[in-house]
DNA sequence: CGCCGAATTGAAGCCAATCAAAGGGAGTGG
DNA sequence: CCACTCCCTTTGATTGGCTTCAATTCGGCG
C-alpha cells in the first residue's frame, strides 16, 4: 500500500520546543534519516527562484515561505513551511520559486541526487518520497479549492491549518506579516487585517503582536472545513451523489456558511 | 535525473485520430507498458467519490472529468483528463473524487496494486510514477494560481491549457459543459457564456457548437500566461526579484492586462 | 523624540454572483 | 413533419464582496 507508508519510518528523538514534536506526527520522516543531510541555521533567502535544484530542505525550528513572482512582477506565496515539512523538490531542474526564512530557522538540507539515489536502493525511502509528493499535490488542491472561498473562509481555513500543521492548541505564532498572508491567500493585505477584525470581533480569536489566540478553534475549523479534501479528514463519509445532479446549481459564494455579516 | 526520466520510456504506435498522438508528447508513457492493463470503452461515471481506489486509469480517446462534492454540496470539477493522462492514483484507499466519461471514452485500466509491485521492482515504472505525481501537483498548483485571476484570464488560460494537452492548434472540441467549465475555474455558468462572448467580441475565438476555433492562439496564450508555472516554460527565464520587494505592492486583480473593458 | 514600515480603519469603485428571462438544439411523441 | 419538452446557453439587471485609494494609528529602533 501506498497512503501510510511513510508512517512506520525511522525515528530519531530529538529535544525541541513546540508540542507535538514534528517526528511524531505521520508524514513527517526526518530527511537526515534518508539521506545524508546537514544541519544548519539560515536566515533571509535560502534559494532563489530560478535558481539549481541542487538540495532538497526539510525544516526543523522556524518556519520558511516560498515565494513565486511571475515575470509580470506578480507575487504569490505558494505555502508556508513548518518544522517537518520537505521543501526544494521540483520536477525540473531548477527551483520554481524562492524559499525565505521567516526569522531564524533551522533546517536540514540534503543533496537532491543523493536522496534519489537513495530511494533508487531503498524501497522505504522511495515510499517517503512518493508520501511527500502525493502530500504537496493534495495540499496544492486544497489551495486550488480556497480560491471558491470567501475572505473569512480562507483565514478561518489558513489559522486552521497552520495551528494543525504547528500542532498548536491555543496560541499560535504568525512569523509573517499581513502581505504574506494576503499573498498566499489571494487577498489584498487590507482584506486579511479586516478579517482579522471580523472573527476577534466574533470573540473566535484574540491578537497578541504577532500571537493569535484561538479561543474557539472549534468554530474556526467549521468555518474552514469545507475547503479540505476528503482525504485529509476521512472520519465521517456521507452519501456521494454524482457529479451530474449538483451541476452548477450550488452558489459558489453562499454555500450554506453558518453566518455572513 | 528526475525530471525527464519518463519521457524516454517504451513506444507502442497505434492508430489514431488527433494530431499529435498521446505517445509523441513527454509525460505520456502509456499505461500498458507499466502493468497488465485492459483496454475498454467506458460511458458516464467510471468510479465515483468515495470508492475503492482499486484501479488506475490512462485515458486513450476522449475527455474524463473529475467532480469532487463535498459534505455541503459544493461541486468542483478538478480537472479534465485528455488522450494520455493517468487518473486515479489517491494517496488514500478510496477515491476522493468521481470520474466520468465525458462521451464516449476509451481508457487503459490497471490494478493499482500491480503497478505499485511493478514500480517496486522496475525503476523505470517508478520514475513513471514519479512524472505522474509530479506533473500532478505542478497542475494543482496551476489552478491554485487561478484562484487570483479575472474570469477573462481564467477562460483564456483554460482554453489555451486544453488546446495544449489536446494537441489541437486550430479547432478545438469541448465536451463539456459552461457548468462544467465554472466549476472548474471558479466561476458561475454565466460568466462562462458572458466571458466566450467577450474573446468573441475580440476576434480570439470563435465557436461552432460544441467546438472552439482558435482564432488568436497567441492573444490567449498572453492573457493565460501568467497563471502558467515557470518549470512549464523554462524557455525564457526572466530575472527574479526576491519576495520581499515586491510583496504586496502590486494589485491582484489588474496586473498588467492588456484590456479590461 | 522622531522616523519608517506595518497594521488598521474608512470610503468609493469594480467585478463577478445572483436572480430573472429569453433564445437555441436535440430528442420524443403525436 | 410538426409540436412539445427539457436542458443548455445566452443576455439583462441588480446586489454584494473585495480591491483600491487614502488617512490614521501602532510598534520597533536609531
Amino acid at each position: 500500500m501506498l497512503q501510510n507508508a511513510y508512517v512506520a519510518s525511522n525515528i530519531h528523538p530529538r529535544p525541541q520546543a513546540e508540542p507535538p514534536p514534528f517526528w511524531l506526527r505521520p508524514r513527517a520522516p526526518q530527511l537526515a534519516c534518508l539521506a545524508p543531510a546537514d544541519r544548519m541555521k539560515v536566515r533571509g533567502t535560502i534559494y532563489a527562484q530560478e535558481d539549481p535544484a541542487t538540495f532538497v530542505y526539510q525544516v526543523v525550528v522556524g518556519m520558511v515561505r516560498t515565494v513565486y513572482v511571475n515575470r509580470d512582477g506578480w507575487r504569490v506565496v505558494r505555502d508556508f513551511h513548518v518544522p517537518g515539512d520537505v521543501f526544494g523538490f521540483e520536477n525540473a531542474g531548477i527551483h520554481t520559486c524562492s524559499a525565505e526564512a521567516l526569522g531564524d530557522v533551522h533546517v536540514f538540507r540534503s543533496e537532491r541526487n543523493s536522496v534519489e539515489a537513495s530511494a533508487a536502493t531503498d524501497q522505504s525511502v522511495a515510499h517517503s518520497l512518493w508520501g511527500w509528493l502525493l502530500a504537496a499535490g493534495n495540499r496544492a488542491e486544497c489551495l486550488s479549492l480556497l480560491g471558491r472561498a470567501s475572505a473569512l473562509e480562507k483565514l478561518a481555513y489558513f489559522l486552521s491549518d497552520v495551528a494543525d500543521r504547528m500542532g498548536a492548541t491555543r496560541r499560535l505564532e504568525l512569523p509573517m506579516s499581513r502581505f504574506d498572508i494576503g499573498d498566499y491567500l489571494g487577498l489584498s493585505s487590507e482584506t486579511v487585517s479586516r478579517t482579522f477584525t471580523v472573527l476577534r470581533g466574533r470573540g473566535l480569536i484574540a491578537t497578541e503582536g504577532r500571537f493569535v489566540l484561538l479561543l474557539n478553534r472549534e468554530a474556526l475549523r467549521q468555518l474552514g472545513r469545507e475547503l479540505a479534501v476528503s482525504a485529509f479528514n476521512q472520519k465521517e463519509n456521507g452519501n456521494a451523489p454524482n457529479g451530474d445532479e449538483l451541476r452548477g446549481v450550488l452558489p459558489l459564494q453562499s454555500r450554506g456558511m453558518a453566518a455572513r455579516t
